[in-house]
DNA sequence: GAGATTCCATACGCAACAGTATTGAACGAG
DNA sequence: CTCGTTCAATACTGTTGCGTATGGAATCTC
């Protein structure tokens, strides 16, 4: 009768993985402070007793999970960009891939909105800075003198950043078509011609 | 001998917007998470006891903070630049005004990171919207038509929201040269002619 | 100057969470 | 079968901050 071997339990065991999914999943849920341990092992079913044999401290735990986000989020947004021979094709493909809200950009906006703490403020910084180059390379492949370049990333980076944290709001409530016509606009604002 | 009358206390006794004033500046310094009781108390040297005569709770202080900022705020930006009868002129100077850190955008931007906060959502909602609408409307007597007009204030705004957090790690790095000429750049991109 | 009012100090209780220490169960290797 | 390794449960300690209860001191009022 009592088959004990196929049971439907999915994983009796915890890896050190598992405790960084489960970090990234609360940070974009409920921003950094829900990245607390005892709160994670009951949502995990276990207790802190098992977090504190993969990692020695909470500050490790974060530190872990936004390394993994970094190292995905380069693979899936910025690498497949990079591909796009033409500057201004490889710009309107970035802002439409960055407009729509996936789990990546959800937790950007996570991580903004706790810029203060100390491994977070870092982190963005390295990360606005080489984004904000990305787009400044592709603007200046396109045509645009240096500073124009420089600037225009910058505006572009910046709406984009300001998007983020508005859409978590819901504020420039928009229809989907709509929202199709604004980044329509935005792509024809920023590179026109 | 021993002058009582004379001593240069400041203030033995404090009011109500004591409290509230010391708030904004913990926000504005160290978030919403430094508008604690207690913390507060020893800035302004004093105990709870002190806190809990004024207010029932701290949401009650928060939300007092709050609306003693949007007041001030819509007194000291909006009410002064809807005087500018050139809508054009009214955006640029708009510009002018957000782009130099003070005391109220340091504050708008510390709420920003606060927006999960049940009392700091809808405000910002709020104040978003009437801000995008204030926009909107100026883009509207400019003679753009009424969907330009609104993407254009929602892109707009999203790049001041956006600068202002970028701008608390420091990261559009620039002299100050540079970042007049970048004003006047996104002034000339998102109203040319 | 007696009493009420206003403001603050002190001392609690309480909850959440970080981190430690110890014990215990499962499991593979010898 | 035994032992060591891996992972987790339990039971602590310590800290921080919210909120309460109560009493004390200054100040105002009659």
């Amino acid at each position: 009768m009592a088959r004990k071997i196929t049971k439907p339990e999915p994983k009796p065991r915890l890896c050190a993985a598992d405790w960084e999914h489960a970090a990234l999943e609360a940070l974009a849920e409920s921003g950094l402070g829900a990245v607390a341990i005892e709160p994670l092992a009951r949502r995990l079913g276990v207790t802190k007793g098992s977090f504190y044999w993969h990692f020695p401290t909470r500050e490790a735990l974060i530190q872990a999970a936004i390394q993994r986000w970094e190292r995905n989020d380069e693979e899936q947004v910025i690498a497949p960009l990079a591909k796009v021979a033409d500057p201004r094709e490889r710009v309107r493909e970035l802002i439409r891939l960055t407009s729509h809200r996936r789990p990546t950009h959800t937790i950007f906006a996570a991580l903004f909105r706790a810029i203060d703490q100390p491994l977070i403020g870092p982190l963005l910084e390295r990360a606005s800075q080489r984004r904000i180059e990305f787009v400044t390379r592709a603007f200046r492949e396109a045509g645009f003198d240096a500073k124009t370049a420089a600037n225009r990333a910058r505006l572009a980076y910046s709406a984009y950043v300001g998007f983020v944290q508005l859409s978590h709001i819901g504020q420039p409530r928009m229809t989907h078509d709509e929202f199709e016509r604004y980044i329509d606009d935005f792509i024809e604002t920023l590179i026109p011609r």
